[in-house]
Order: structure tokens, then sequence, then C-alpha cells
DNA sequence: ATGAAAGCGCTAACAG
DNA sequence: CTGTTAGCGCTTTCAT
């Protein structure tokens, strides 16, 4: 069913139908019913396809992430997405195992499609690619993975990385722990680089010292911080509390504890950040930075619409903004 | 950049770039030459939505779950998106709360684009819109829900759920559990129907009386399962074990058991059904019927191609295709 | 207030 | 082997 079709049983031109589809012009009354019921009865639905030829713009955006499979990406997708719908944007979900080659493919795709924008949370590293794509005139944020260098050229949404892990610490440090570890995540993404310089703030500002090999490192794989963690464990002097980068290095950390018959928290206090949905499913419930992974979506399927307004309206992109969200300490019982 | 510019600058006509572009008919050598250089310099990409929309095809496919937040989806969702990108498709995600209109939303927009195939999984009770995707010819999939009406008319996926409820069962009587328990999902869902048949039967099978009492349902919100569990175990002759009829249900179980300072599986064993990434994790490990979510998506993902494929070449749906997937049991320290 | 027609970028039938 | 042209379905200017 297409707009001719409706033009011609409703006895008008098609430009007629088209005016009373979109409102944007008058139309006589009597006509406009005429059109109306001739709509309704063949029940017709515009072909976005050939509307978006036709206005150079899709109505549809990438969700461009490492794996759903991560267990933040769930909440965060969910936050972009709803939002996104409300306005009227469908979202492509783009899986990348933050394979360059995949990322690149992909772009590419979604540029034939002539996509709105891009919400990106895999950047790290170089990514000349992803970044070249607000250059190239595309509405881009990045969320949660950036660089410094992306702050004020690129629209970021993040947490306060450096608060999350100065305040986590912090929190042991008042709860009467003595020897903190940290279980970090890889440097090469600057919110582990800030977490860990807030672990090593909180240290300094209360007179701890912050010893390197306190510091394991999830290189990914093969479960090696489980057994970093064991190892960790079993040398002289152990840690009293484990400050964990993100909620599941906690539960590998956890689930190390356990199999070394070590009580959380009597033993070894065990803190979080994510407040990922099985934080406090998990035994002991975990105590947690929460990281108000939904509310980050929103915020940047709202500052990716902004973008794409603005650029309609004055076909150039809007300042960068940057975009810095609360946390919240979830005290559960695995610290406290 | 499009064809009329890269066509001018090798000094040819559009056809010819086009021809040389998707090789459907021969060109000579020499011409290819020059468009090919053409081609490069001008760093062209065809416009998808032009192909589409001359083509009648958009080489997209809608992905409708209920919530990627529900632990069992992104590995499905997962095995989806995999195997679609390696065939040159992109996925639409729709969560969709399982509110009808939103799902019905959703189907209209999809429309519009000219969708080439749903893949869904959160078909409940009647669902006309969804069902009447395919006698309007669209390509569709249901994946794990589905009702008895729906096999062999429409393509399927899924375990087979009468097992899984089966031999987690029978597992449970042969490690000598006396008193199974059994935390089931809404039996508005075909398969947790088939779960519930499976535990009967293994009950009966092996000379055990099934109590409805020892059944207790999740009916979603509020930790009423939570309680439930409670409740369950602070009767009269509590269960020894409990088999829970998915994964994030154990976990709840598991959750109120350790608040009752119950010792899994010490004092009751715990099995669940779908192998989550954090059934490993959490103390003890959970023992559970594994569903192979990312075969399943791949599964669900192939069945939609087929049928494009298949529609392409002979203008109708093929014939239903009912795919039905193993289940290992996984032993871990919950159970067993 | 309405219609005719151009054109978004592409493919394919038809001519040559 | 290559070019011309007619659409795919829509929006919008320009006439009327």
């Amino acid at each position: 069913m297409n707009l001719k079709q409706v033009a011609a049983l409703a006895g008008v031109s098609v430009s007629t139908v088209s005016r009373v589809l979109n409102g944007k012009s008058y139309v006589n009354a009597e006509t406009r019913e005429i059109v109306l019921k001739a709509i309704r009865q063949t029940n017709y639905q515009p072909n976005a396809l050939a509307q978006s030829l036709k206005m150079g713009r899709s109505n549809t955006v990438c969700l461009m992430i490492p794996s759903i499979e991560n267990m933040m990406f769930p909440k965060l997708t969910r936050g972009i997405e709803d939002t996104l719908r409300r306005n009227g944007l469908t979202v492509f979900l783009c899986n990348t195992d933050e394979d360059a080659a995949v990322e690149k493919a992909y772009i590419e795709t979604m540029k034939m499609r002539w996509i709105d924008g891009f919400i990106v949370c895999s950047i790290a590293g170089e990514a000349a690619h992803i970044r070249g794509l607000r250059e190239e005139g595309y509405p881009l944020v990045l969320v949660n993975r950036f660089e410094e260098r992306d702050i004020g050229t690129i629209d970021t949404v993040a947490t306060d990385n450096f608060q999350v892990g100065y305040n986590a610490t912090r929190y042991l440090i008042r709860t009467g722990r003595k020897r903190i570890a940290l279980a970090q995540g890889t440097e090469d993404l600057l919110l582990y680089r800030e977490r860990g310089r807030g672990y090593r703030q909180a240290l300094e500002d209360n007179g701890f010292e912050c010893r390197e090999d306190r510091i394991i490192h999830d290189i990914g794989g093969n479960n090696s911080l489980y057994y970093q963690t064991k190892d960790l464990m079993s040398r002289q002097d152990p840690p009293d509390a484990i400050f964990c980068a993100s909620d599941p290095k906690a539960f590998v950390v956890m689930h190390a504890l356990h199999d070394l018959g070590l009580r959380i928290p009597e033993d070894v206090a065990v803190i979080g950040v994510d407040d990922v949905s099985m934080a406090s499913m998990v035994e002991p419930p975990l105590t947690t930075i929460s990281q108000h992974l939904y509310e980050m979506g929103v915020a940047a399927a709202n500052s990716l619409i902004r973008q794409i307004e603005y650029k309609e309206k004055n076909g150039v992109l809007p300042k960068p903004e940057r975009i810095i969200l609360n946390t919240d300490l979830i005290l559960r019982r695995s610290a406290g």
C-alpha cells in the first residue's frame, strides 16, 4: 500500500495525501476527511525507507558495545533503548568484541544506512575510526569509555571515576580496614586509571601507604583474577579488604575467597562498582558503588538526541557536552 | 558521494558503475578498472536505503525480547547477532517489557522499514499481532516462548523442556534427595508447564508422590519468590532439594536459603536451568541444566535466514521447521 | 487549496 | 558491452 494508491482511492493527488499525513500545510477540511478515510480503509503505513531517502534522515541510531554479555551493558542498553524509542528512534545493536575490524565494518554498514548517530561504549586507545565520526559530522556520544583528550572534543557520559575509587576506599578505611587491596581493571581504560587514582589518593589522605603488591590486575580470560586473588591472600600480611574495580571482578574475587574458606566480610571485606542486578543476590550481598547504569543510558540517549536535533536545525553539531553522573554507595553485607 | 558522481568521474554511465559494483553482468575489463579506480578515489559507499527501496529488502532483522536485562537474553542475543552479522544482516533491538502496546508499535515501525524478518522471544497468550506476522508473509521465528499451537505452524527454536524438568528432578532423586520442591515460573508459558510436567513425571516414575504444596510460583516482582522460599522451608517436613525452573529463580532461592542459615547443598540441594554466566560464580556454584543459549541464538538466526532466502527465491515462506536443542547437566556444588 | 513534477540514490529492463 | 530510462515511495517546490 503506497501513497499513490491511497490518493487514487481518495480521488486526490499524492501531494494532498502527503500533506494531510504530515500536517505541515493546510488542506481543506472536507478533503482531509476523505483522505483520512482512505488512509484508514487501506490501513496505510508510510514507507520509512523512502522517507529517509528523501529527508536524508533515517531515525535510526547505532549502539556500539563490546558485548552485551558484559554484565554492565544490559541496564545501560535498556536506558538507551527506552529513551530513544520514546523519541521515535530505533536502535541497531552492534556487538564488537572490541575488534577494530568488526567496529569498522559496522561503521560502514551504518553509514550506508544513513544512520542518525552513534552511541559508543567501546573506545580504547587510538580508535581513529570512532573519533573520526564526529569530524565527519555524525552525532556521537562516548559512554563510560574514552580518554582525557576526548573531553571537550566529543560528547561524553560517565560517572566520576576518581570519586568512585576514592569513596570506596575511604569507606573501607572508615570501617576499620587496614590492608586494602585493589582488584584493578585494565589500565588501558581511563575509567580504571581514575578508579585506581581515587584508591591511591584515599589511602594517602588517610595516612596509609599504597603498596603496589596489593594491586592485582584483571587481564581477562582464563580466570587470571581468580588465581591472583588466591595468591594475594596467601601472602604474608594478607589484605583485610579488597576494592574491586567492577562488580563482575568482585564476583570472581568473592568466588576465590569462598574457595579459600575465608569469610566475607569477617576476614576480608569486598566492595565493588556498578551495582549490576546480581549484586544483591550473591552471598553475601555485595556492597558496591552504584553507577546508575540505566540513567547513564538515558543521559547518553538524550545527549545524542540533542546533537541530532541541533544538527538538523543548524547544519552543524553543537559544542560537545560532558555529562558526569552521581554515584551512590550501596551498603550490603560484603563490607560493613 | 553517489553513483552518478562516481560515474561522471569515471566517464561512464551509472549503470556501468552499478554493474561493476554488484558484478551481476559483464563489464569490459578496462572499463571495470577505470570504474574501480573512481570508486576508490571517491571512497564511494552505496546508499543502503536506496538499495532497499529498489530491491524491496532491507537486510535488517527485528529482535523482539521482553527485556535485555533478563539474564537469559544477553547470551541468546549475542548468538543471534553474531550469526546475522556474518550473513550481512543488521539487527534492530526491541525491548518490549511484554507490553502488547509496545510490541505493536514496534511491529509497525519495523514494517515501515521493510524489515526482512522477526525473531521473537516474547510470545505468551494470544498475541495475534505476533502470530499474524507469518500470515502477512514475514519470516518469523519464535524462540523459547510459544505455545503448542505454534508448533508446525510457525518456526520455533527451543530446548526440550520436558526433558529439562525430568532430568533435573531425576538427578536430585538419584543423589538421594527425598523431598524435592519446585520453584516454578509462570504457567502462562508452555516452557514452564513443560518443565513442571517433567518434574512430576520424574517424581512419579521413581515412586515419589508429587505434593502440590511443594511447588512455589515465581509470580514476579516484590521478592515474592524469596518469601515463598522462606515460607516453604519453615514448614513441617521441609524439602531437601529445590528444582528451580530457571537460574535467576535459583539465585533468589539460594539467597533466601542463605538468609535462613541453611547450608547448600548439605541441608538443601539447589538445581537451576539455563547456565547463565553467573551460575558458576555464586556460592556455592550452581548445578544447572545448560540451555546452550548462544547456540539457541545461532539456530534462531539460521532459521530466519533460511526463511528469508527461501522467500526471496520462491515468493512464499517455507514450511515451518521446529528446532529442539540438547541440554546438558552441568554439575557444580549446589547439588551433588 | 490542490496538482504536477522533480529528485533522493539505486537497479534492471530495454536499446543499441 | 554500455547507455538510457523507468521506477521503488516519498516530500516539496512551483504552478495553477
